[in-house]
Order: structure tokens, then C-alpha cells, then sequence
DNA sequence: TCTTAATCTGCTCGTTTGAGCGAAAGAGGC
DNA sequence: GCCTCTTTCGCTCAAACGAGCAGATTAAGA
């Protein structure tokens, strides 16, 4: 049996945002003061009978965004409501001009902003509007530029987004992994490549992405690492890579031997960012959404609906 | 591309809505007046991107039965949303419920009420609550008590709803469609008969629902029509029964011969009642519908949500 | 280019609404 | 039954809001 109170909040509810109807008018009708119609319809909308729904491509969930922002520690999230249908590819676009809008709408503007590269830094660079910002330098955070088939991604995801603010690109000049340690650290102390790290470490804004740990890996893709090299890595117990970093659910380095030949900029310095923006999106990369924001890496979140709610889902 | 105006209706209204920020505030925030604010959020609601939605079983659709009341000349429509899964026998009960309750609900309750027969009226019957009203007479206006197989079950609808507001129901001891024109005469004139009809004539209100043209209306399942005879009518242009008379997709009279040989309240006196509430619920019975509300046999009409739609469809 | 119509903007003012408070009414323990 | 605690109720008051208006701005036509 549904409750008096329940069926009266409906019928209250119909003539107030159906009917258009005054809440005094409601009263006099039904027979109640104003106060208790106003009462019934805040607790209709508490109760979900009443539902406000925001209709547009362009919406966001302020709702879950506070949620995250709250349970998670984040200093800002936005989240980009599902899309009806199942199209993968319209829902990481939405998120990256999401992601492009945050860029452009954060203050102070950043001098130097750090990035990482991939597909959905691509997109996000596509998705920047010409003079975003001006005067912004956009540093490499991690390398790879030389043995990337899709030859020049990483340089000109970089190279426009500096471009599109009337800035200039830094690039790393190294690969993303070393066979060797040693090279590592002989790169490393190269002139080039310290001097692009050290500006790195001076960036106001870091925006980077996260690949999921499966053979389909850029770092794969750009033969730094083996089918069975990522096979290893998920025995061990990899979600996915940050900056060329692969990291297990709780946002440790899996494979500290492999970390230590990788070139750039660390995680533990990602974790001290003051604006860290994580731009993530479909359900495959659930997982390392989940290890990134809890380890702190981020401070800011950017993703799509379904994958909010599996962070939240998550933290009950 | 999306105008300009409308990315900024939608960042109002998510502000507004989900943030729970007043007008000024958000006026304040993305540097507008808070008129400019408030014009923006009716337009939001106006083009459909807010859209405030009643989730309850025993919601009602308002907009709908405006629209019906205006468009169609109703004095009354009650509209019940539909249910989202396809269940048939839910909606159905709905709409008997909304029916039960606009009955008990009705002003001034009717001294006399006449009513019809069949599945719908039983159901209507079942839910009327104890009490709905006291001292009502209620009235059979169509016989077709002793040919139906599911015995009785016209005598109790009456009898259940007369039962239920203290009041005595008056049975049409007659069946429904004579084989010879002269036996209908001969019965009408029978005192008991013509008696009931007289008395069905000062009802202040009539409730009624309707059947579909085909094999499976109530009066080939009682034995008054081969399928044959509902195959010949439905290519004369039959919709549907209103009780007991077919009728076409202009509300007339689909063989005048056959309604001849029909005993009860004929359709010219259902057209001139005050108040002729009519009650249909699913697919099957659109067309039924439409022709009834549109040749105005009925004053007041209970339905669900996609019924109501097709009528308004049909308009247009 | 000037004129005219149409739209948009910021505003005044009266209406509508929600927070907060003390009184009344129920619920529950003794 | 009587008392206490909690909930619900009606109300005051100030904030929030929308209708309607006059001036500003834009678009369109001559």
C-alpha cells in the first residue's frame, strides 16, 4: 500500500510543475496550508518522485562531480553525462572537449603546462580552440616521440596546444623506455633531456591521460614493450600505465626494475602537482580511473558519467 | 554548432538545478544579470533541455490531459503514464484504478449511475473503494446478462459497484442482440425492461468502456455474433463495440439493421449526456478510442498515456 | 545612410517561496 | 492515565523570483 503523504506529494507535485500552479493555489485546493504543499514538494523531489533532468550534449553531472570532489579529495571533477546510445567514440570526444574547456577556462592561466601523450591528449589538443590562452609553454612530461609508428603524435599533440595559445612546445628528445639502465640514466643527465625535465618540475598544470594495461597499449603499439612484457605486468598485478609508468589498483609502480628505465617525469612528482588534470573516459579504463584517483595522482578529474559511478560504486 | 546562448541556458540551469544555487549567485558567477539568469532558465525549460519529470505509479500526465480537454471539447481526461515495461495487465489496472477514483471523486455524486459491461467495467468495479459514495442507483444501460458464459459477470459488476456505495443496482434482464427485430420491439416494451431503460435515462452520469471489432469481443465470446457476422461488420468499416453497438471511425452506426435488434441506451442519448465517462486502456483499442472522443460520445475519458498520444497524433 | 521594427537588456515592484521558530499533536515509556 | 520526547504544524519574515516596462541595441528595409 503507498502512503497518504505519497500520493498527496504526487498530486501536489503535478499541480505544481504540471499545472503550473502557485503553491497557495495548491493549498486552497486541496485543502492544506501553503507550507505543507512546499513541504510535500521538497520531499517529493528528496524522494526522486519528482525528477529534474538536464537534457544536452554539453550537460554535466554537478551531482556526482560534487561526490567525487567530496569522497575522493579531488580539488575539481567533470563529469560528462552518458551517451544514450552506445557510441564509444562520441563519449571520449564529449569528455576531451570537456577536458579542452576546462584547459582553457582554468585560473590563473597556467606559464608552464606539462602534458603526456596518446590518443585522448590528441583529441584534447583537436578540441582547444585557437587562442585558448596565450604564451603557454607545454612541456613533455614523458618521452617517446622517436619510435612511435604514428610518427610525430606525441610532438604534434604538443606542438598545437602550445600553438593554438600563441606559445611554444618543449619535447622530450628520448624514447619512453630504455633496454638498459644505464642508457637511462645517461640520457638523463644529457643537457637536452635534463633541461626539459627540470622545466617539467616548474609546470603550474599537468594534463595527462592512462592507458589500460592490455596488448592494445600505445607503449606496445610503439614496440617499447612485448605482448608478453604486458602479461608479465598484469600478473603482477598492473591496471595501467601513467606517463609511461604502469602502476597496480593502489597506484604503486608494479615493476620497479622497468620504472627505472623509463624516461621522464615520476609519479611521486605528479602526486605533489598542485593541478594534476586526469582525462579519462570508457569502461576499459575503469580500473586505472580508479587507481589513479585514489592514489592521489590527480587533483583534477575529468571522465564520463558511467565511469564516475564506478569510482563512487567503488567507495561505499 | 551549438549557439552560444544554448551552451550557456544549459550551464545555468546545471547550476541552478543540480548546484542549487539562486539565480544571483550563478548571475554573479558567470557574469550576467539575474534576469538574464532567469530568462534563460525558462528558455532551458521551454526548448526542452530541463526537463522536470513525476516518477510515480500513480502519476498523472497532466500536459496531456490539457491538451485532450482543448483539442478534443472533453469537460474532463485523466491520463496515466506509461508503464515502462510492457505489461499489458498493469496499465490496464491502472487505468481501472484512475477510473475507480475519478468515479469516487466525481462532484456531485450521481443520484443514478449507468453503466456498461465487460472486462474493463469488472475491473473498474474491483478497485472502487468501500464507501466511494452511499445511496447510488446504479444502472445497466446494454443487456447481455443471460447468453454470457462467464455468468454473471455483468450483474455483478453492477451489483459491485452499487454494493460499495450503500446503494441497490438495477439489472437489464435482456439480451444484448435479438435475432429478429420484432422480439427486440416486443422486449423493450416489456414493462420490467422498459422500466430500466426509462430509469437509465435519468442517470446523472455514465461510465462505459468499449470493445474492438474482432473475434475476440465479449459479444462472439457470449454467443450473439458468429466471427463471421464481426468480419462482415469490420469490412463495413467497424472499429469497435460501444455498448453493444458498433460503431465506424466516424462514431456512426455501422449496420443499422444490427442496432435495430440492440437493446439498450443507443448512442445518440450517450451523446447527449451531461457527463459520459469513458474508460480504454491499450494498443488494441486506439482506434476504438479515437472514434468514440472524436464524435463525442463521451464527456470525460480515462486512459493511458500512449492512447492519449495517438488521439492527439491524429489531430494534428 | 537613415529609418523603422524587432529584439534584447536592466530595472521596479508585487508575488511567491523557503528558513527558522514556537505551539500543537502524537508516540512511547512508566 | 500522565509525563516526556519527538514529530508535525502554522506562522513570521526576509530572501528569491517573475511579470511587465522603458531604454538600448541590433537587424532589416527603403
Amino acid at each position: 500500500m503507498i502512503p497518504e503523504a505519497e500520493l498527496q506529494a504526487v498530486r501536489v507535485a503535478e499541480l505544481y510543475y504540471d499545472d503550473d500552479k502557485t503553491q497557495d493555489e495548491i493549498g486552497a485546493l486541496l485543502g492544506i496550508t501553503r507550507w505543507k504543499v512546499g513541504r510535500l514538494l521538497s520531499q517529493a523531489r528528496q524522494d526522486g518522485i519528482v525528477r529534474i533532468e538536464i537534457v544536452h550534449p554539453r550537460a554535466r553531472r554537478l551531482g556526482l562531480e560534487r561526490e567525487l570532489r567530496e569522497r575522493c579529495g579531488l580539488k575539481d571533477a567533470v563529469v560528462i553525462p552518458g551517451v544514450n546510445e552506445g557510441a564509444a567514440d562520441e563519449l571520449s570526444a564529449r569528455v576531451a572537449e570537456a577536458a579542452a574547456d576546462y584547459l582553457a577556462a582554468l585560473r590563473p592561466v597556467p606559464r608552464t603546462l606539462g602534458i603526456s601523450w596518446g590518443r585522448t591528449l590528441s583529441e584534447v589538443a583537436d578540441r582547444l580552440r585557437d587562442g585558448w590562452a596565450t604564451g603557454v609553454t607545454v612541456v613533455q612530461i614523458n618521452g617517446g616521440v622517436s619510435l612511435n609508428r604514428r610518427a610525430g603524435t606525441a610532438a604534434t599533440t604538443a606542438a598545437m596546444i602550445a600553438e593554438k595559445a600563441s606559445g611554444h612546445a618543449v619535447l622530450l628528445p628520448s624514447p619512453a623506455i630504455l633496454e638498459r639502465i644505464e642508457t637511462k640514466l645517461a640520457i638523463e643527465a644529457d643537457r637536452t633531456v635534463a633541461g626539459v625535465l627540470e622545466l617539467a618540475t616548474t609546470a603550474s598544470a599537468y594534463l595527462y591521460s592512462a592507458g589500460v594495461a592490455d596488448e592494445s597499449s600505445v607503449l606496445v603499439d610503439s614496440g617499447y614493450l612485448t605482448t608478453g612484457d604486458v602479461a608479465e605486468l598484469v600478473r603482477k598485478g598492473a591496471v595501467g600505465d601513467v606517463v609511461g609508468r604502469y602502476i597496480d589498483a593502489n597506484g604503486n609502480t608494479v615493476d620497479p626494475a622497468l620504472d627505472e628505465r623509463t624516461v621522464g617525469f615520476g609519479l611521486d612528482q605528479l602526486r605533489s602537482a598542485e593541478t594534476a588534470i586526469f582525462v579519462v573516459s570508457g569502461e576499459a579504463k575503469h580500473d586505472v580511473a580508479r587507481a589513479v584517483v585514489m592514489s592521489g595522482l590527480c587533483t583534477v578529474l575529468v571522465t564520463d558519467e558511467t565511469t564516475a559511478q564506478a569510482l563512487l560504486e567503488e567507495k561505499r
